[in-house]
DNA sequence: ATAACATATAGACTAATGTCTATATTATAA
DNA sequence: TTATAATATAGACATTAGTCTATATGTTAT
């Protein structure tokens, strides 16, 4: 019933270009704040808000270590919410499932 | 390269609890404009901004029939953005690929 | 305790998005 | 041709989202 909203915070992490281009960094391995900041044009507060936005999708988790943050992908969030979609949308052989 | 864009105007056609709806209602068969209108509150102006939204992401296409517009899902473009983004973030087993 | 560094948060500003009303467009009917 | 119905477009308005500067928080070193 819900699931439309669920998938949304999911989907509207992921429909920035900054934010896969995070994510592709991170699809190689953990990376600090300061270390994904290299990468980019933008400064830090907006890579820590496009981290924040990331996380709380539960697009990326993190761990710190001393004064640094190290953030890293969540894969299986990733492939779980895709192929869920994805079913949600596989052609029916007559039976319709959701409701209005 | 333009990997990242491209995807990006897919995912934010979905990011949209609305959009999503129309989907859903879709994916049971084609639908005129004024009927998919009958499940919404909105304005029917705004149901043709999404519609428009979603046929400029190749999530649904449309024919006309008489005065009226039937929509349906294109469901090819979604199981295929949605794998294609997958397969993007799944884990590699050592060498990198997509560059900076 | 103080300084230096890494990251996060707050608040301002701008741009993009969603919704509305009004109207234009296109197709059929009278 | 005129009227009616279905859909799209234009423009106004409010909300959301992205980026910035300034600053707060937390961690290590001196």
């Amino acid at each position: 019933m819900s699931v439309e909203f669920d998938c949304c915070s999911f989907f509207k992490a992921v429909a920035d270009a900054n934010r896969v281009k995070i994510m592709l960094l991170l699809a190689r391995g953990e990376m600090s704040v300061s270390a994904i900041c290299k990468h980019f044009k933008m400064k830090q507060p907006s890579i820590s808000h496009h981290l924040g936005v990331l996380k709380s999708a539960k697009v990326v988790e993190c761990r710190k270590e001393g004064k640094e943050v190290f953030y890293r992908l969540n894969q299986c969030c990733v492939s779980s919410r895709c192929s869920d979609f994805m079913q949600r949308f596989a052609e029916k052989t007559g039976k319709g499932a959701a409701g209005d």
